[in-house]
DNA sequence: CAACAGTTTAGAATTATTATAATGTAGATT
DNA sequence: AATCTACATTATAATAATTCTAAACTGTTG
């Protein structure tokens, strides 16, 4: 279990104050065995259940937002009708479970690199995401 | 240049009654050459200019995602803030420009097969696809 | 501990999307 | 051809997600 006083340094060393509403944010996101997806809202009702502190929305923004600018955070598109970060911010392919609006990281192991023949000229290669979308195997597939 | 008929006729294949609001989006979606990408508010522009007739937004959302079920449309989730839509409904994988926003089709062989190796019990895969983004070879990276 | 810059906050504003309900129309029925 | 009816379109209102605003607050510095 992380302290507190990591968070703080955490968010001195890239040069975020360390203010009370951020730590709890961090305690929420950070003080856990793995890594986890979640929206904005999830993160919102964590803070209120878990915390007996509420945080306004704004600040729930503002923060993740910061978080993601300074790379403790992840924003993955699945959905373009909702946003979702990610704890986990190494690069790595998602499963996305159509049933159940769940997102899988995959193991290293479970995709072969991807080779990318295309070169796109005066461009760089930023970042290759696989995402493989799944469902109940006996319902009707979209 | 396909004939306005076949329009008809293709709407009439799958059930959608052949409107003149449904007809001229077909025309401003498939009366050219390649396959293409666009936002709602792209559509929007693209009726209001190319045509002149005025077409209620109501009913371009509405006739997007009928065709979107229907199969003639395909939603592609880049960025969670924007709902990009496709004219080419094969499986395909994407460049987006993170610079211009821009999103490119990759050809079947600019990315070899993936291969997934983990299996999630009861659940079956319905698409794999790949995201390369690129950016500007110069410019800082995000 | 005083002062300041950065932060939080509630609420308003904005944007994208969907719902509503009245009106219009394609295609079938007479 | 006139009528009918289910479905489609429309303008507008409603909702939802996100961002903006401006005032109050707080961590840090000296
Ligand atoms: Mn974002
Ligand atoms: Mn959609
Ligand atoms: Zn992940
Ligand atoms: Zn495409």
């Amino acid at each position: 279990m992380t302290k507190n006083c990591n968070f703080i340094e955490k968010l001195r060393e890239v040069g975020l104050r360390p203010t009370k509403q951020r730590i709890k944010i961090c305690e929420v996101l950070y003080n856990r065995e793995k890594t986890f997806h979640f929206t904005i809202n999830d993160l919102v009702k964590m803070i209120s259940e878990k915390m007996n502190e509420k945080i306004s929305l704004a600040t729930v923004y503002n923060t993740v937002h910061a978080f993601e600018k300074k790379g403790y955070l992840k924003e993955i598109s699945i959905d373009s009708h909702k946003s979702y970060f990610d704890t986990n911010t190494s690069a790595h392919h998602h499963f996305f479970d159509e049933d159940t609006h769940e997102l899988i990281d995959c193991d290293e192991s479970d995709i072969d690199k991807i080779n990318i023949r295309k070169n796109i000229t005066g461009k760089k290669i930023n970042s290759v995401e696989v995402l493989v979308r799944v469902a109940s195997d006996n319902q009707t597939q979209k």
